[in-house]
DNA sequence: ACAAATGAATGAATCGTTCATACAATGTTA
DNA sequence: TAACATTGTATGAACGATTCATTCATTTGT
């Protein structure tokens, strides 16, 4: 077989996992593990119910895959943050931004779906376990902190004011991918005034 | 068999059944209908797997009497709100710790579940139909808008405002339900701060 | 020819529901 | 009061319908 043709094919088939993946992670996010079906992915990526075994082992390893993959984005994520210009509002105000928009927000939800689902494949445990989303939140204090200082933000415990922030925030998603597709990147603004005084 | 043993039995009969739901709207308000098995409302009853069919036909049986039930509480609750005491702010404060307060809570949730769960009973859907959650916002509304004209809320569509505080508030029982319960009542405060300016 | 794709078929697991059995409380008889 | 009978309550193992991940015989496209 001629080289082209074989990196062709690898392109195709790389295409093709890349479709069951995305099909796979907007289902996920929303139904969690066990309220996926196989069926409901091969809808959405509009092939046949078994096709996707050609590509992947089991639904299992599809979810663990995806749960690295949205580790890895959050670690980069959040890495950026703190280097982001403007004020210490505008920086989460990127940050939250960042994390309503499409492909973020599944991932997000992924990762809440993999905390509270029962049987989750050993190996997303094992990445979950490596980084927390108890870290997402240590990783903002800094920026909160600052901002009190600065006086922009509410006094009061900065763990507790972010839990509570995120935990808004994750919650607007939730009835975001439930109920009518309203758009909520609109409104961040007011989401903020939770945080400022 | 004599009065007295006949009617204390049916206080019995009365009480067990009064366990069986109490244990079943934890449950499915956290999980839903399909993520609600019996063996969890057992366990969580401290009953055995069977003895709930002595006292119901069946699941949806179940799920259908608590949802109308939910529905008689949410209406109360809404029919009284414009009668509180105070400012609009604290009417919606009022109204929100209501929310929040265990009991009511569950049945919050309940309803929500019943309404993006598939599935659901007939029963259940036909009482949900004749009052649905829309109407909540459309009874609030009032409110809000007064906030508005006497300069506490912030201007914009009142409908939208109050479907993003009810959504915020709905997200952040559910995420209560799963995570650590964390006690949110003390920080309705800023919640409220999403709809003052 | 051959890989890609289909979707009906399989079979294991899940879970609502039932049922044979045990138990406790009350009633009956002597 | 003691022995027995009766009734309603509770258990948890077993049943059977259904669901769903996975497979595979077949078709399609190149």
């Amino acid at each position: 077989m001629p080289r082209i043709a074989r990196a062709q094919a690898e392109q195709a088939i790389d295409e093709r996992k890349e479709q069951i993946k995305k099909a796979a992670l907007k289902i996920f996010a929303e139904k969690g593990l066990s309220g996926t079906k196989m069926s409901m992915i091969a809808e959405e990526a509009g092939i046949s119910q078994g096709l996707s075994y050609r590509y992947f082992e089991s639904k299992d390893e599809i979810f663990a895959l995806l749960v690295e993959e949205a580790i890895e984005e959050s670690r980069n994520a959040i890495q950026d943050i703190g280097k982001l210009p403007g004020s210490p509002i505008e920086q989460l105000r990127s940050f939250t931004l960042h994390l309503l928009d499409e492909d973020h927000k599944q991932y997000f939800l992924l990762v809440q779906q993999a905390l509270t689902s029962e049987g989750v494949p050993s190996k997303a445990r094992e990445a979950i376990e490596r980084y927390s989303p108890q870290d997402t939140i240590e990783q903002i204090i800094p920026i909160f902190v600052r901002g009190q200082q600065e006086g922009q933000f509410a006094e009061g415990d900065p763990y507790k004011r972010l839990i509570l922030f995120l935990s808004v925030v994750n919650g607007l998603m939730l009835q975001d991918a439930k109920a009518m597709g309203m758009d909520w990147t609109q409104e961040v603004d007011r989401l903020l005034n939770i945080l400022t005084k």
